[in-house]
RNA sequence: UGGUCCAUGGUGUAACUGGCAACACGUCUGAUUUUGGUUCAGAAGAGUCUAGGUUCGAGCCCUAGUGGACCAACCA
């Protein structure tokens, strides 16, 4: 970098790592994604994974994926390759094979084993309740267990007979004998193993103890000789208690560092609340495109740059805020102006007939891919005396030509790629709806071969209807009504956004899309950015949609 | 209640060892446009929670206050 070139800006965690690395205190950066097998990765994990992953990047060093599992009751294989399935699509590699904390759990005994045999950690045989109990509150010193000053040789056998599976659930727990009076809770002799007679996703019935998170993931980071160790500001808390572990065990120094996690305008980001949205029926699984999942994200037409780019505006810091949806709108329409090829689909269709086009006649006409990419080339799109527009862009009393650039009667409009017609008239049904409209279409305006000097203000997207592909359309909306759903009162559920799902069953589409397959996307011009559903079949196309483009002259309405 | 963390335009982040508050999104103008998209040009919008202090000089340092978040699971 050049003396005059202007000073990158670093978030904290970078400038912690540039100043270790410069004074040697660390010599490499590895970093880890450590998330429990509990459920499916959100976009708040997206957060967590560009950091730890980027910065390795970054810094020419290494990311672990290591499963944080010590807690059978909750975890699943099946949510492992969920988890590892969303990284992979992420772009994201890590390093090695994926850990896991069970991995540990034999050294982690050990580990346990050094303690008590140090005189720093003790069987109690108190309930959970009673252990609470004494842990008072805050501002109230604790009050010490019988069990606490028990000999170590009477620990070290009481642990191992833990471990035997002699005695039950809830009867013994391993605790660290660490300060009482700590004002800091996770300080008063924290628990470390739990008996759980339950079968665990990966070691099966091999254990019933488990060791708990505070004595589970700091040594896990330390056996991987993890440098840093990043996770959400509600950890600030343990942190005395990892590195006093770390520092009483006499092991590798990992360093935990907390930074903010991501709350989304109109979004829950909460395991137990998406879990309940998918138990509850009210979204349709974890792969609803209006789940803040990566899976639903993937599914709605989220690309992975798009997310990823995202995390990189959003920033890191270590003050909590919510961060704006129209970022996030704003980084998937980003990437697809790029990336999606432009394509005419009517959702709501309404005919309209050319009455100077003779009957049988079709025209072809060619059309552009993509403005924005010269190599997405173009397409042929057949040109028929009954096309369809959106019912939208037709108006029987229009304001102004000033202020309404589309269709009503008498207007001119473009038709893109093909002529300028003017409405001529329409037919209305007995109840009032428009049922089809008339239009005149001026040869001289051939798209590309204009000779008629016209100048119009709007032009408009059409579908041949002979040659029409129907589909299936689903418009999806936020899942909540609510912009700050950390703040409200009540139940979460009441900020539904009942409209956040809106079926169109018959959409009209350009031929083109015929063969359109589950995963393609597209921009259906002037509407917004749509895949295809996985729900398609051969003889039904399903578009998702993905975003709308932004529209300026909605607003002004 | 005891402790910990945090406080900069509407939102998210910047401002390197103190030197006239910057960027992105959003908002608003205007231009271009065969997408009311994109692109381009421009504008408005904070004097950095409050009160003191240190200093020639404070968003950055100190003190107190205020406001918010987190912690009292054998969850992570």
């Amino acid at each position: 970098m050049s003396e005059n070139e202007k000073h990158e800006s670093l978030n904290f965690i970078e400038q912690m790592i540039e100043a270790d690395l410069k004074s040697g205190k660390r010599q490499a950066v590895h970093t880890r994604f450590p998330p429990e097998p509990n459920g499916y990765l959100h976009i708040g994990h997206a957060k967590s994974i560009v950091l730890n992953f980027g910065l390795a990047e970054k810094y020419n060093g290494t990311c672990n994926l290591r499963f944080d599992d010590t807690n059978p009751v909750k975890e699943s294989t099946e949510y492992v390759d969920a988890i590892k399935a969303d990284i992979e699509w992420l772009g994201y590699e890590w390093n090695g094979k994926a850990r896991y904390a069970s991995d540990y759990f034999e050294q982690l005994y050990t580990f346990a084993v050094a303690l008590i045999e140090k005189g720093l950690a003790y069987v109690d045989e108190q309930t959970a309740e009673q252990i609470s109990a004494g842990r008072t509150n805050p501002s109230t010193p604790g009050i010490e267990s019988p069990f606490r000053n028990r000999p170590v040789e009477e620990n070290l056998d009481l642990f191992k007979r833990m471990r035997d599976g002699e005695f039950e659930e809830g009867s013994h727990v391993l605790r660290a004998k660490v300060d009482m009076n700590s004002p800091n809770m996770h300080m008063r002799d924290p628990i470390m193993y739990r008996i759980r007679k339950v079968k665990h996703h990966r070691t099966g019935d091999q254990w019933c103890i488990y060791p708990t998170y505070d004595f589970a993931h700091g040594q896990s980071d330390s056996i991987e000789e993890i440098t840093y160790s990043l996770c959400t500001l509600e950890f600030r808390d343990h942190r005395p208690l990892y590195d006093w572990f770390i520092e009483k065990l006499g092991i590798f120094p990992s360093q935990q560092t907390e930074f903010a996690r991501l709350n989304l305008g109109y979004t829950v980001v909460s395991k137990r609340k998406l879990l309940q949205l998918v138990e509850e029926g009210h979204v349709s699984g974890w792969d609803d495109p209006r789940m803040p999942t990566i899976s639903g994200y993937r599914r709605r037409g989220y690309t992975p740059d798009s997310i990823k780019n995202f995390i990189k505006k959003v920033g890191v810091a270590r003050r909590d805020g919510i961060t704006d949806i129209a970022l996030l709108e704003h980084s998937i329409r980003e990437d697809l102006n790029k990336k999606a090829n432009r394509v005419f689909g009517i959702q709501n269709p309404l005919k309209v007939v050319i009455t100077n086009w003779p009957e049988d006649k079709v025209e072809m006409l060619q059309a552009v891919n993509n403005p924005e990419d010269e190599s997405a080339g173009t397409r042929e799109m057949p040109f028929s005396r009954e096309i369809y527009i959106e019912r939208d862009d037709f108006m029987e009393d229009p304001p102004s030509p000033r202020k309404w650039f589309r269709l009503g009667p008498d207007r001119e409009v473009r038709l893109k790629y093909a002529y300028i017609v003017k409405c001529t008239g329409f037919k209305k049904s007995e109840s009032g709806e428009i049922e089809e409209i008339y239009c005149e279409y001026d040869p001289e305006t051939k798209s590309g071969q204009d000779t008629s000097g016209k100048k119009v203000k709007g032009t408009l997207g059409w579908v041949s209807v002979a040659h029409a592909v129907e589909a299936e359309i689903r418009l999806y909306d936020r899942l909540f009504r609510t912009e700050n759903l950390n703040t409200i009162e009540d139940d979460y559920l009441n900020h539904l956004n009942p409209n956040s799902l809106e079926v169109i069953e018959h959409a009209k589409l350009e031929a083109s899309l015929a063969h359109a397959k589950p995963g393609d996307q597209f921009q259906f011009e002037r509407q917004g950015y749509f895949i295809v559903d996985k729900d398609s079949s051969s003889n039904k196309l399903v578009f998702n949609r993905t975003v709308t483009l932004r529209d300026n002259w909605g607003k002004q309405n």
